[in-house]
DNA sequence: TCTTGACCTGGAGCGCGCTCCAGACCCGAG
DNA sequence: CTCGGGTCTGGAGCGCGCTCCAGGTCAAGA
C-alpha cells in the first residue's frame, strides 16, 4: 500500500489518443464539445489527458458513428448512461436504437438484393 | 393495330411521380440536375411527363439512397449500367459496391451487439 | 534561457443532400 | 378572358459533421 491505484492511472496525450482511437484531433475536441465525450481531464497547464476509459467510451462512439448513428443519437445515447435512469427506461432506450439499426440493415439488404439481381443478369453471359 | 404502343404510355405529373415515389419535388429535380434520373421527357409546354419506367429507376435510386449511397455513388451507378461496358466491367462495379454495402452491414452488427450487450447489463436485473 | 513543437480556444469554412424561394410561364375550369 | 394552381428556372439557404486556421500558451530539450 505504498502508492495509490491513481498513481498509477496511465493516460494519454491529445496525440496518443487521436492515435489509438483513429479519430483526428479536431474530432476528438468537437466530440467533447458536443458533449459526446468527456469533459476530459486536463493537465495543470490546461492540457487534455485521456484516461483508458476515455479510449474506451471514444471507441464506442466511433463504433455507433460508423454504423450510421448521429451526433444527436450519440447524445441521448451519453444522457440515457450517464445520468440517472431505471433500467426499464434504458433498456426501452437501447432497444429502440436496436430497431432503428435493423431497419438500416434491412434497407442495405434490399439494395443488395437488386445489385445481386444486376450482377446475376450480367453475369448469366458468363 | 389501330394505336401505336407509344400512345398507350402513361406518364406522370411531377405532382403525381413525388406521389408515387415518395420523393418531393424539388429533389426530383434535383436528381434529375445531378444527372441520376432522367433526363424526364417533357410536354409541349416545358412541364415533365414521367414514364412508368422513370418511376421504377426512381424507386431504385431511392433504395440505394436509403442504403446509404451517395449522390456520387448513384452517378456510378447510373454511367455503368447507361454507357457502353462489357459485362465484366458492369459485375466488377456491382460486386464492389455489394462488398462497400456489406461493410456497412457489418458495421450496424458491431453496434447492434455493444446495444445488445448494454441492454443484457440493464435487463439483468430485470 | 531560448527554441521548438504539441496543444489551447474560438470561430470560419466546407461538402453533402436536400429545401426553399422569387419571378415567370402554362393551362384547364368558369 | 380571367383566375388560380401547378410547374418552370436559377440560385440562396440550411443542418450535419467535421476540418482548418489564427493567435496564443505550455513544456521539454539544447
Amino acid at each position: 500500500m505504498t502508492v495509490h491505484p491513481k498513481d498509477r492511472m496511465t493516460t494519454h496525450s491529445p496525440a496518443a489518443a487521436a492515435d489509438r482511437t483513429g479519430v483526428s484531433l479536431d474530432t476528438l475536441r468537437y466530440y467533447e464539445r458536443e458533449g459526446l465525450i468527456g469533459p476530459i481531464r486536463r493537465s495543470a497547464g490546461g492540457r487534455r489527458e485521456y484516461t483508458e476509459d476515455d479510449i474506451f467510451w471514444i471507441g464506442l462512439v466511433t463504433c455507433f458513428r460508423e454504423a450510421g448513428l448521429g451526433i444527436a443519437d450519440l447524445r441521448g445515447f451519453v444522457a440515457i448512461l450517464r445520468a440517472e435512469h431505471s433500467p426499464q427506461d434504458r433498456v426501452a432506450f437501447l432497444a429502440e436504437r436496436r430497431a432503428a439499426l435493423e431497419h438500416r440493415v434491412a434497407a442495405l439488404r434490399r439494395a443488395m438484393e437488386v445489385l445481386d439481381e444486376k450482377i446475376a443478369y450480367y453475369g448469366a453471359d458468363s
